[in-house]
DNA sequence: ATGAAAGCGCTAACAC
DNA sequence: GTGTTAGCGCTTTCAT
């Protein structure tokens, strides 16, 4: 940052006018008479005048700028929902400073103290539980929130989800359908409270209910993860899974394929984090197909109303998912 | 943002110090009193100080923030890249703001200057040809610009890339081997510079050299792009293609499959911006495997040092690419 | 409708 | 080693 060429000081002295009145045509504020906006408009034009937001943000208090919290990018469900987002901060003119938290050096609480201090206005959080220490903070600073595909137990801040209990049980209840003996809960972090609160517990209720034996498979991560889980689940019987991750899901289905194995003959596989990834592979995976790019775009719109201080019609909202049939259950 | 609750005026009086030897302990400027340093720490934590980045950076003309241009996140390409850049930058301690240019309400102009009036301290390009006016911007306002996983026939900034000519070529010349007749190079905006300059440049002399007849196929981005294009492809009698996008590689592959073709005997595939797709698709796809965390990494890297005025040995750095011979393409 | 002036919270000479 | 004092570039009362 070198010293700025051309200064509101420099376009109000050049347009004979106050600072002020060139703060006001800048800010779109109408008490400026036509053609005063119009002179001070000319000079901004002739002098290149281009605002400092950093200075407009410490006296006006507002940064437009929203912190976004995602556990890693390259996971095209958070890739898709930060586009949702994206778009939606452009239209009103946010910008985001990104925080990626999965294998890192800073702990959650270290980067959402980060972003507190850049003095974002809002934060839309899309990690896997929320700290007590980072609920505080945006408690303390009073700095708004909105979960996107993630719940929270807390139930403090607005969020944007599908029902997951609902979703999943509704994928339980297909394998059972289709003749499915052992049926699997494949995951990767058991204790994100997405599945512990809504996963774990729709699986739990389902296997009571039907009176099935209890297969969780956890810390299965990557396509190599589920694709070394393969063995096991042979070895166990599982005849059907729900798999969280899809690169998971794809990995344990080559695993079988190349055991010589059939699918869905011998192993039905459902997904339920659904990216482009489920259907280009072969056979296409069945899955729970979330509205992604939908759920960012209303965190975000919502995070806009919070910021504005408007109210919020529904606090939590539950978007639709869908049942997606594919190659890798029965028809 | 709410009227912050303690400042470094507040540190300074409960310390009975200045605000200068407050800034001090809060920057480890080493010119403290042990004595002094403690007390002031203990106010500070005592009274869970925060400093205020906005007023750090309006005062010190740095706001430890850098701008990332990138087409679309949700292409895997670009994520990974990302994902380097993003844990230098956080190794480094500097904030990210994102900027998204695809399918969008900004020009990326407009993209760039509002970054530019962020005040960030340097920006990672990656985009697909940089606008006159954009690079004009740069230039104006001093700031720092390294080019990551993207050309610029300007030469103007620091750039990091693979030998995009010398890796198509050895794609190429690896299916003339393979003893494909008709060869296709099929991309995505034949405009952007990395083809413009590069690919299509390698493929053109490629073609001469060998005396074979061009097939370009163009403003294939998408995986159902790549799908609707295979009738075509089979029409032309192509029978090994270079494919820029890997998704658009695969749903080429898919609709080859579908039709009853066998990959690689009746069509050979490589694509050349692998990512995790290429290898999870059966058969997986021959790649020109590009290190792209490390070039988002090194770039990043760069422009640390170009943001703190250090002096660069290299200023376009060529990192090793490995043409990664899978199932694609004939053994 | 416009201007004057007081900050916003911090850094960075400069003085001591 | 520590304090004093100008700003950084802008917004926002409060007058007029």
């Amino acid at each position: 940052m070198h010293k700025q060429e051309v200064t509101i000081y420099d376009v109000a002295r050049e347009a004979k006018v106050s600072m002020a009145t060139v703060s006001r045509v800048v800010n779109g504020n109408n008490n400026v008479r036509k053609e005063t906006r119009d002179r001070v408009m000319e000079v901004i034009n002739r002098l290149h005048y281009q605002p400092n937001a950093v200075a407009q943000g410490l006296a006006s208090k507002r940064t437009t700028t929203v912190g976004l919290i995602v556990p890693d990018l390259t996971n095209l469900y958070f890739a898709e929902l930060s586009k949702g987002i994206d778009d939606i901060a452009t239209l009103y003119k946010y910008n985001i400073i990104l925080s990626s938290t999965e294998n890192k050096l800073l702990r959650e609480d270290q980067v959402i103290q980060g972003l507190l201090n850049k003095q974002v206005d809002g934060v839309i959080y899309m990690g896997d539980r929320l700290s007590d220490e980072a609920a505080a903070a945006f408690e303390r600073t009073n700095t708004p929130v909105v979960l996107a595909g993630t719940i929270d137990s807390r139930e403090q801040f607005a969020s944007v989800n599908i029902d997951y209990q609902k979703s999943d049980k509704e994928a339980f209840n297909l394998l059972l359908e289709n003749g499915c003996g052992e049926i699997a809960l494949i995951l990767a972090d058991a204790e994100a409270s997405i599945n512990k609160e809504n996963r774990i517990r729709a699986y739990q209720e389902f296997v009571e209910e039907h009176n099935l034996t209890k297969h969780i498979y956890q810390d299965i991560y990557s396509y190599q993860d589920g694709y070394d889980l393969y063995g096991k689940l042979e070895e166990d019987g599982i005849e059907g899974a729900l798999v969280t991750r899809n690169l998971s899901a794809v990995g344990i289905m080559n695993a079988a394929l190349d055991d010589g194995k059939k699918i869905p003959d011998d192993l039905e596989l459902i997904t339920s984090n659904a990216t482009a990834i489920s259907e280009v592979v072969r056979p296409s995976l069945t899955n729970i197909k979330q509205p992604l790019y939908d759920i960012g775009a209303v965190a975000m719109r919502m995070l806009t109303k919070l910021m504005a201080n408007e109210e919020l019609e529904e606090k939590h909202m539950v978007l639709p998912y869908e049942l997606v049939e594919k190659g890798s259950t029965t028809k």
